[in-house]
DNA sequence: CGTTCCAATATCGTATGCAAGTATGTCGAA
DNA sequence: TTCGACATACTTGCATACGATATTGGAACG
């Protein structure tokens, strides 16, 4: 059995591989991530490995100090806001220029999703918090636009490593109810309200979702505030 | 004379080397960049160069064709359209969130640059293109979000490439009068105004510079047409 | 008993080597 | 003369190798 290898580069799995693992928090926020075992783990060099954390470093979902190594992301809460505000700015662009250039099919496409949405929103799996993601990228998908495509989706996935830091236990993070008026607004062709009620729509998730500061990861950072307060002198 | 070989990581200083070499265009929209002699050149070896092009391709600098190598991006006159788009987006959110908020120092700071976007203009040279691309650089850093601030930075690269493909030989992109407005809007806390002046700078940046549609770089591409018309089948 | 220094170990940063894939040039057959 | 098959040179994809840097566990010393 000549099992074709791979006809299209390793590198490109590898990236997509560790990409997936953190968002679906397999990999958890602050997790160190050694070229190595990955390597090992997933078949291939450490050259592929660091190719792909260069990648992931770009989109801020793995940070990279020198000589010490790759490890997830951990966002500040700081940068957490930082996130939220720039993906607000994105998503409302995403719905003034989906608003009355929306055809009856995609919104019929969109229709079909709030509605799984509304099912999972009922057994409360994870399910439901995949769906409720999905829809701002299908809608970003929509308005053909590929950049801004890619930037709702690294927004999103960044997102969801916020959410794993400081979000509450399992609060779906949309409200299904929030989801149905914006397509409404879209068909209609109402921008500004389009607009206005992503607007809302996003900030409503910060607030339900993130507030509960959780563990900081690095234990320098964690102790360098005791250190100073009592009088000891980080090296 | 110990000379400290490597201050920092030559990864990097790789990577914003080709960084700058493409948006001052030295390395033009579509050249090819075969990693031996551009590494040869930056005398080091071809694994730090290809690690390079990921981050740069992840940026939508570099074009990545698999077995095919590195080159220049060279964006469509739709993937310019969309750049603008986002960017557009994006700058809106930096006005309205620096809307009020801003410091009489910064102000000064601003108004200042703008005084040199004027003293350049006079006498055209590429210093006023810089210049006005820094303007918006620095209103980005303003608002203290770093992402928004990397997310325009790298809007503004792109729109360096699309500038070198697509406009107009120099008519410097910014009209400084615009600037002035903008900084008004900002000092007075009206974010609406500043949002929508910062919408229409833009807009009319596009509409001023990005009409000519240029070369095409991909014999393939800039050959299927005539091709077509001749009957010729490409294979 | 606590501190300093040093070796051992685990990683990282980078160069190089080899296999595989692509482009190009040549030559023979139709 | 045109087309296509083969051969050659060049480039990329990936793994491995080796020196450099950080981290850990003592041992020596105060």
């Amino acid at each position: 059995m000549g099992e074709k290898r791979t006809p299209v580069l390793r590198a490109e799995s590898v990236y997509r591989a560790l990409r997936r693992a953190i968002i679906e928090q397999a990999l958890k926020p602050g997790m160190k991530l050694p070229e190595d075992s990955i390597g090992e783990q997933l078949g291939v060099s450490r050259t592929l490995v660091r190719e792909a954390f260069g990648r992931l470093a770009v989109e801020g979902l793995v940070e990279l100090k020198p000589n010490r190594g790759a490890s997830v992301a951990y966002p500040t809460l700081e940068e957490a806001r930082d996130v939220f505000e720039v993906r607000r700015g994105l998503e409302r662009l995403v719905a003034e220029s989906l608003a009355g250039r929306i055809t009856p099919a995609q919104v019929a496409e969109l229709e079909a999703h709030v509605h799984q949405e509304e099912k999972a929103h009922e057994q409360d799996g994870p399910e439901s918090i995949r769906l409720s993601g999905e829809f701002h990228i299908k809608l970003a998908n929509m308005t053909g636009n590929a950049l801004l495509l890619r930037y709702v989706q690294e927004a999103s996935s960044r997102c969801s490593l916020i959410l794993a830091i400081y979000g509450r236990p399992h609060s779906s993070e949309c409200a299904v109810s929030e989801h149905r008026q914006l397509i409404d607004a879209l068909r209609a062709g109402d921008a500004a309200r389009a607009a206005d009620l992503m607007d809302h729509h996003l900030r409503a998730v910060v607030t339900r979702a993130l507030l509960t500061p959780r563990v900081e990861r690095d234990i320098r950072d964690v102790l360098a505030p005791y250190a100073l307060s009592e009088g000891l002198t980080p090296s």
